[in-house]
DNA sequence: CTTCACGATAACTTTTTCTAATGACAAATC
DNA sequence: GATTTGTCATTAGAAAAAGTTATCGTGAAG
């Protein structure tokens, strides 16, 4: 292992383009010595003279000339690396990974990549779509550096911040459109479609009407919202979705939309990591950028 | 300017790679504090967590892995200097400028340079072909690294190595075959072509004959041996060339050649750089590989 | 032949880096 | 739920590295 140190290639840089020992540790803010001594060990660790020493001028050697350009590349690379972090301090940059729930996803995440794209640009973002459990697993193993999920999560080892909160919306047959919305209770009566197993969507809907989610359904349970929508269209029931799904679940299907009131069904969506994580900072930025998405998105089709 | 050291780098890579202090520590021969020490000041001078400490692992931070790829680029280039002078002590690497007298490039050089590719390949051969007194100049300047010449060259400044000696030989006419080779008495009343003022051959040919220099010559100068072979071709005098050239130089033309003998005129060619130079052993080895030149194209020719 | 410019060297000081010992804290274990 | 364990951080003092000032030696220039 060579041991060679950054501040004898500087000196030698300085030496090379100066050709004048006093000079060049002038402009390497040194006295002379410091600079011969510096070189010299230089010399020794390589095994080679790099300078050819003139009594009236200093030279590189042949290899010198061969040695000083790969040096000036490698204190190019080394400058570069504190521009890099000084570009870092400000925001994000390397790669991001992301994960995110299926019932945020399809809707959220369009806006949130074209956002990064401007705001970061040049981040390597990687999202990952699972579900809750996993993705807490994913962020503790490291292998995500954040996630978007609903709130709370309550793991200890977690930040949790809050980005929106969203109501959750009765979906019912165009048929249904003139009813009133029903109150909860009448709605445990209906036949209310879920989400499978593992959706926190799902134990929410199930907490909002008061249904113990051991309780197995008599329901079909569907892979997606746009299932959901799709049987409901289909006649086959009503469901709940987030709001934010409204646009783009309700375009294409034959169903209609209700609002509950007193109470009123919400979730909070926010943004998760490890605490232990240094780039807090960073995180709460990417997070201002998810919160800014979101009220786009509003801003565009809720009016 | 920055003040990273290869040290923290090297103790940096290490971390990344054993996700663990006291590990990397070991592979760096270090104690584990050693390395926390540089770590944590690593990363105040970039002013970016580079890792993140959990209570069971180590891990990069998403900064910290660009900041990886690029320190493993550094690294590397760093180690390849090491290895870059080890195989410069043993031979020559880089650049060799080198300067040859007119009289002797067009001989030797081809075989100089195949042999270099081999001895010493890669090396970036340069040649400039001058007179004497230029060449000298140039290599007082450091604009060529070492000279082929004819000996002596007398400055102080310079190292000699003698390479070979060779006889200068008289070319005449075809018509003149038979004849006895002439003394140098006998010659200097014939017509004897010479080469340009400058040519350090001009003056050791009128040397021989104890002609001084700087008696203006009734002949026609020439610029080059060639030119001369083939004026004697033509019947117009007489001319002294080096053994060396008289493969080439007489293959095509309609002359014969003598060998004087008592005294037998000689030339000895030999190869000289600046004593300041420490490429001194590197440059005994290539005027080593120019004898075997040499000695190569006498056994080709010669026999 | 003296002076000058310039790099090398020496002696000593300051700064950096190391080791050894210990602290703090979370995870694993009993 | 107290204890042990593993792990990184911190501290104090020792060792090593790098810097400074002063001085020497040498070749070039006046």
């Amino acid at each position: 292992m060579t041991n060679l140190t950054i501040r004898q290639l500087r000196y030698f840089e300085a030496l090379a383009s100066h050709g004048h020992f006093g000079r060049a540790a002038e402009a390497c803010s040194v006295t002379q010595p410091a600079l011969s001594v510096q070189i010299k060990e230089l010399e020794e660790e390589l095994g080679t003279k790099l300078f050819e020493r003139g009594a009236r001028q200093v030279r590189l050697t042949g290899f010198g000339e061969e040695f000083a350009l790969r040096v000036q590349d490698i204190l190019r690379r080394v400058d570069e690396l504190g521009d890099l972090a000084r570009a870092s301090t400000e925001k994000m940059v390397g790669r991001l990974r992301l994960g995110v729930i299926p019932t945020i996803a399809p809707y959220l995440l369009p806006r949130i990549i074209a956002n990064l794209g401007h705001s970061h640009h040049g981040l390597d973002v990687h999202i990952r779509e699972t579900l809750t459990p996993r993705l807490v697993q994913e962020l503790s193993e490291g292998r995500l550096d954040a996630a978007i999920v609903a709130l709370p999560v309550s793991e200890p080892a977690f930040t949790e911040v809050a980005i929106f909160t969203e109501k959750m919306v009765l979906v019912r047959s165009d048929a249904d459109a003139g009813k009133p919305v029903p109150n909860k209770e009448e709605l445990r009566e209906m036949r209310l479609l879920l989400l499978e197993e593992g959706h926190c969507f799902r134990d929410q809907a199930l907490s909002f009407c008061n249904i113990p989610s051991s309780l197995p359904q008599e329901g079909l349970d569907g892979s997606s919202l746009s299932t959901l929508v799709q049987m409901v269209g289909a006649g086959i029931g009503v469901t709940l979705i987030p709001e934010m799904a409204v646009p783009v679940e309700t375009r294409s299907a034959s169903v209609c939309v209700g609002h509950f009131k007193n109470p009123q069904p919400t979730r909070t969506v926010g943004m998760v990591w490890r605490k232990t994580n240094p780039l807090a900072d960073h995180l709460h930025q990417i997070a201002a950028v998810v919160r800014q998405s979101t009220d786009e998105l509003r801003a565009d089709e809720g009016v």
